[in-house]
DNA sequence: TCGTATTGATTACAGGTGTAATCGGAAGGA
DNA sequence: TCCTTCCGATTACACCTGTAATCAATACGA
């Protein structure tokens, strides 16, 4: 089941958020980013309820909207998807290309370092 | 520009060639992987050309395909696209994410390390 | 009670994608 | 010269995406 770019940032959303919510309360949290009508968000999320990658409670008239599936396994799954697509499953070509762009810094090298480090012990 | 998933496969083709190639002989490598006819990849070839992704030189009759962009300024686009959505720009939470999901062996480990080694000299 | 606002559902519509079939013209063999 | 074949170009068509508008029903305020 994959999730467009679009999709993705209502279920951020939802990811974010402790409870569920309205479509409405969605619309306002999407509102900053991109110039969504309500209908469009409305549209959004009957999309993802179709593909089962969120769920609803009825409330009265309205429903309360909240992820179905976990964000770390979807973005799990994309991620293993990515790596295998453009760098034959390994992360160092990934790692390299960024490197090149100067797209990492200290704080982030430091970090790769350290998770590394964690995993082989 | 974007890319999509089975034209991707044909750029690669294109990518691992030393020379340009005729629609036929793209269908001939691709071949082993999808079970696409000559007129889909015909299709992709075109599709591809208008996005501005190849190019060709007509010989003959036929023309002779070849990337018009380089495979690591596409790929270095695509990583950077996919990181800033998925991970907020930083890298080391997907480093983290396939550190869990074992998809990190021992070469692959050493391989970032020395990559990153060599960043801070 | 009656109109208005609100909600999910349905419909819209252009552009992209996957996967081809068909067409028109040219090259090449009989 | 005529027929077949091979090529790129054009057309097809269903499904996905982005971005809504409209509809039918309901709740709520006057």
């Amino acid at each position: 089941m994959r999730i467009s770019d679009a999709e993705f940032e209502v279920m951020e959303v939802l990811w974010s958020s402790p409870r569920p919510l309205t479509a409405t309360e969605v619309a306002k949290r999407v509102e900053g980013e991109r110039g969504w009508s309500l209908a469009t968000v409305k549209t959004m999320l009957s999309r993802l309820a179709a593909k089962g990658a969120i769920q609803y409670r009825e409330e009265g008239r309205r429903y309360l909207y909240s992820a179905a599936i976990a964000r770390e396994s979807y973005v799990g799954r994309e991620s293993r998807r990515f790596v295998d697509q453009l760098f034959g499953g390994r992360l160092s070509p990934l790692v390299a290309r960024l490197a090149e762009e100067d797209a990492l810094d200290d704080e982030d090298v430091a970090a790769i370092e350290a998770i590394l480090k964690d995993l082989k012990s």
